[in-house]
DNA sequence: GGCAGGTTACTCGGATAGCGATTGTCCGAGTTGATCTGG
DNA sequence: CCAGATCAACTCGGACAATCGCTATCCGAGTAACCTGCC
């Protein structure tokens, strides 16, 4: 039970792209200089990030990756969705039905109460991931930063994006 | 994001033990028998119950594992931290402090605006699993079960016990 | 008949291989911007 | 000086290895019941 860091790589480069001005884009290059990861694997879950439909990718120079939507509809859900997949965490393999006083699938009109609990806490897992936007973590870094820091990162984008 | 099965055959390995009656105890190899499952990669997930002080193990003959604590008492939290551990599901690198435009530790108050509110998240789905009781899996279990395979089990629970 | 000791069989527990998924990396396809040439 | 075509560099995208954790298994340690022999 342990989520891949790649989210968190993820959402740190969503937010990053929530700073870039309209029409520009940052290419996975620049983002990996900015938070000093490995490229390569920066660039696969980027692209997860591109075939979910939360960025949008440019090819060509001046190119690069920027957010498909505004910053407010975007969810932390959707970014952790891209990366982890959608399918559920917990997955009924219907033991109940197996042993010796087990029963044909026919038998059973609800699904097994285990599953309905496991499934109900993910419910509320994702729809608290779901409530907080890109928009609330970007302010939330901006506010939390320190000013030398925020400065030094608006001098970096301007020279990133020149 | 994905749960080890193993998740799953505890806790229906412990819903089976919430209906042995007490003094008594089911083996390994019975529990293995009732759900069809390996007997050495169930006793794997088993131990773990028993290093987490769920259930208790009773060694030689007439052994086997029992609850350690009425029904009530064990939540599913308590199950799946046994199994899959107790540490955070998001872990956070401190991403932030990395590249050019980072800080030392000592320049952030507080912790990531990010592992907070997946943290946060993490709390609700924690909460969620705690909520939920064995004691109440079990009635679940039996109410929605065929009455047929209710006896069945039952006459099983009573030839293994014996 | 009761009791003590030894035996036996049954149980758990940790240490040990195998495999799949995540991690990590690479080069080719595609596109855009700049450049160069001719009018 | 301008327009068009060419070129070249920069970008993403999917295909390709390596490593770690989950899956699966085994045999040894320990214990409680049982059986036997003796008192």
């Amino acid at each position: 039970m342990k989520l891949s860091e790649g989210v968190e790589w993820a959402i740190h480069a969503c937010a990053l792209l929530a700073a870039v001005p309209p029409r520009a884009a940052l290419p996975t290059r620049k983002l990996a200089e900015f938070f000093d990861l490995p490229l390569a694997y920066l660039a696969k879950h980027l692209q997860r990030l591109s075939n979910a439909g939360i960025v949008i990718a440019r090819k060509g120079p001046r190119g690069g990756y920027a957010l498909a939507r505004p910053a407010r509809e975007i969810s932390l859900l959707d970014i952790v969705e891209a990366i982890e997949g959608r399918s559920p965490c917990f997955s009924c393999t219907e033991i109940r039905r197996r042993g010796p006083s087990g029963a044909p699938a026919t038998a059973y009109r609800r699904p097994c109460g285990i599953a309905r609990a496991m499934w109900k806490a993910e419910k509320a897992w994702r729809a608290e991931l779901a409530r907080v936007s890109l928009r609330e973590i970007q302010a939330m870094g901006l506010a939390e930063t320190p000013a030398a820091q925020v400065k030094k990162a608006t001098a970096w984008m301007e020279t990133a994006l020149s």
